[in-house]
DNA sequence: CCACTGTGTCAGTTTGTGATTATATAAGTC
DNA sequence: GACTTATATAATCACAAACTGACACAGTGG
């Protein structure tokens, strides 16, 4: 499954915000998911196991609880792929600051259409 | 339909990735797509669709052609969403350079998980 | 006007994904 | 050991998405 296709579920995308400040445990994220999108305990659980499949998340026991935590690298994946598009706002970049923090060196776009 | 729904498809981002470098007329683009991965015609085009109707694309005619080029906004806002996981990964950032191009704020993140 | 090229739309079929209910497993508690 | 809590898996079902083939329609050139 493309890294995409698993940023593509609502659900999935909320989990990993919920994971942004720090591990969480299945059972804190299911509350907070059920109340926000009325799905099953199970239908969290599945998004859950997507996400660590997929290398979105890393998981450590703690007893019978699981703590879920973020793992940067699928979305790192996803933030190189948008890299190439950055040109077509970053224009009026405050240069300097944007050219060393990522490695760009594509400039504005131009026309070009085969025959 | 979401942002990310649109990019889950990899032609839809493979047709992104054409149209970087410039304008393409759809016949090109459906060429090119076709022998990458073996759709018909009509499915192309049926991408095309999704993507000028969530405002990836922006179309212009030129007699009988259309003319295809990318529209930021949306990636934009992906990148957007992305934001909030940079300090996954930007830790080591020379530090001067991200802060000013992106207007972030969260530092590393730290445990937090209610009882 | 006719035929041809370029491109989009429609109808129908297939497939994959997400949801549900029921159940399994594993760890604590009494 | 029986019971409860925490979480995952299994089986199944429903629906949205993607593909194809047939077709429509606008421009262009003879």
């Amino acid at each position: 499954m493309h890294a995409f296709d698993v940023l593509g579920d609502p659900v999935r995308r909320r989990i990993l915000e919920l994971l942004t400040d720090g591990e969480r445990s299945a059972g804190s994220i299911t509350e907070l998911i059920r109340s926000e999108f009325g799905i099953s305990q199970p239908g969290v659980s599945q998004h859950l196991r997507v996400l660590r499949e997929n290398g979105f998340t890393a998981v450590r026991a703690e007893g019978t609880r699981r703590l879920y935590s973020v793992e940067a690298e699928p979305l790192r994946e996803v933030d190189r792929w948008l890299e190439r598009f950055r040109g077509f706002w970053d224009q009026r970049l405050d240069a300097l600051g944007t050219e060393l923090a990522r490695g760009r060196r594509r400039g504005t776009p131009t026309r070009k259409d085969p025959p």
